[in-house]
DNA sequence: TAAACGTACAACCAAATGGTTACATATTTA
DNA sequence: TAAATATGTAACCATTTGGTTGTACGTTTA
């Protein structure tokens, strides 16, 4: 069967173009919410739906300081996403890639 | 600004656990319509329109033989996902993967 | 040629998705 | 303390998504 459609579904989190820029956001410098939003032509409140899913496929995480909410990336569960790409790798990567596999296999 | 939303995003495509499925399915082997359904729980009509999403990303195509539909994999486009995922490696990976990335750079 | 097979497609549906506005609450700051 | 700032959250909405059933059409095959 299919994998399972997970609470923390790290592909859909990544499937929507907005999070993605959220990420690379955060991937520059941790930001409070309102200075994510600016970077959007959305409302603040569409943004923080944003976080949330963000949040539960554990890829940031925002920590309260005074009035604001940080949030900081976690690229760790994109772990998952390049595993599954490197099944993939075999089909179209040349000579200097398959290399590359030798060396990834040694772990 | 964000990733475009293109009409053929392999983002959104690959976000499905189907799709992913049906992916690893014709990895194996190209396979007619009738048979990539037989792996689900679900109606033929509705892995079509999985695989219509699929083609529209050109992940797959479908070559008509006979009274058959036979399907195959296109992975090229996951390269787009390997490229963005190499962005975020770097805050995880370890001193072995630094080297790959060396090597990687060679390109 | 009639029946079975494989697919295409239209119409429909419930739930999820991605957005909005309005208002409440907590924290600085003037 | 009053005002400004930053966030939280409820209610609502349109569109997309992922599925269904029913029917039609071309291709074997008995």
């Amino acid at each position: 069967m299919a994998t399972p459609a997970e609470k923390h579904d790290v592909f859909k989190a990544i499937s929507d173009p907005t999070r993605r820029e959220v990420l690379r956001l955060l991937a520059e410098n941790e930001r409070p919410i309102s200075e994510i939003a600016d970077h959007f032509d959305m409302s603040r409140t569409a943004v923080t739906k944003h976080l949330q899913i963000l949040t539960e496929a554990e890829l940031i995480s925002g920590r309260k300081e005074g009035r604001e909410k940080i949030y900081q990336l976690h690229p760790e569960p994109l772990t998952e996403v390049k595993q599954w790409l490197s099944y993939y790798e075999k089909f179209w990567e040349n000579k200097l890639s398959m290399l590359k596999h030798l060396v990834e296999d040694e772990k």
